[in-house]
DNA sequence: TGTGTATGAATGAAGG
DNA sequence: CCTTCATTCATACACA
């Protein structure tokens, strides 16, 4: 089971890809970045294989305190590290799965045996929904509120091409919010 | 960057650093996920600073109405992103309440021998933010905490000048895993 | 000394 | 609402 939960925190970085333009990380203060001591990672990776893949909050807080002996760290930090190794292992995994036996994982339509988020769940399907309208909405959209809702299946791509793009500075900032 | 391949690549200009590079390249338009524009992003986190935490169904049609004049967009990206950035500011919050308890913890190791629970659970909480105000505020808190300057003072360079380096090497690698 | 790779950090999207 | 997954951005580091 992999509950267990893990609480975490976010820095709120705001821009993200900044090498583009503008600001882009330039920047001064380029210390953002946690740099764990071999010591971190070893008590880390230890943990990882004695099992430990999504530790919970509680336990953040004291493997980071406890990695805080062997240099700064923060509790996000140890948090990011359990989330990108597991993350990672199963990137790897998949894609060695995927490498090894692509050709011929077609034998059978499938047979994802352990993995369950290997598989698409809802997985696209969509393409086809758009045949028949729905005329009639059951409910008239307004009560919904949850994405079970929300999530059209006319979730296409068709995105960009807002003639305008570039910066088209903002238009209306001030009376932004005044549509709702 | 990478101009490589086709020369389409639209990018939207001040779009938020263009992480898209990916985008580019096979299949042309990737459209798995929704990459709000800068002028989205500032909007939508007007609304939050306004105090909007969870709109309806009817906030969340016209929000991205609104938020389509920058560029694609759909209802349940912003249902999400309210979602995501609640969700994600309380546990910044938490963690960070942690996260100098740990300091303190640590100062105070000698007397945790007997005690149980220095581990903080007492988490910020309470904030009452409105729920679902009837906001055209437009400005009232001002400038709370622009998240895109506020760094978070407490992470500094990896300067870890612990004292004893090389010396401590690994102190007493055998009973760290006790802790949890 | 520039390029590729590993990994920290962030966040959109879901599931439950 | 809370937790988790996936994908991407950004950067430290290794390599030739």
């Amino acid at each position: 089971m992999e509950e267990g939960m893990s609480g975490f925190y976010v820095k709120a970085a705001g821009v993200r890809g900044g090498h583009g333009g503008g600001d882009g990380g330039s920047g001064g203060t380029k210390c953002g970045r946690w740099n764990p001591t071999t010591e971190q990672v070893k008590v880390l990776t230890d943990l990882f294989r004695s099992g430990l893949r999504t530790p919970s909050t509680d336990q953040i807080q004291k493997i980071s305190t406890q990695l805080s002996f062997y240099g700064k760290i923060e509790s996000k930090n140890a948090f990011y590290w359990f989330q990108n190794h597991k993350a990672r292992e199963r990137q790897k995994r998949r894609k060695v799965s995927v490498d090894d036996q692509t050709k011929e994982a077609l034998r059978s339509e499938e047979k994802i045996s352990s993995a369950k988020h290997f598989i698409p769940h809802h997985v696209v399907e969509s393409e086809r929904v758009m045949e028949t309208l729905q005329l009639f909405p059951l409910k008239s959209f307004d009560e919904l509120a949850e994405p079970e809702k929300l999530r059209l299946r006319a979730t296409e791509c068709r995105d960009f091409a807002h003639g305008f793009g570039t910066t088209m500075d903002h238009p209306t900032l001030d009376l932004r919010l005044s549509f709702l």
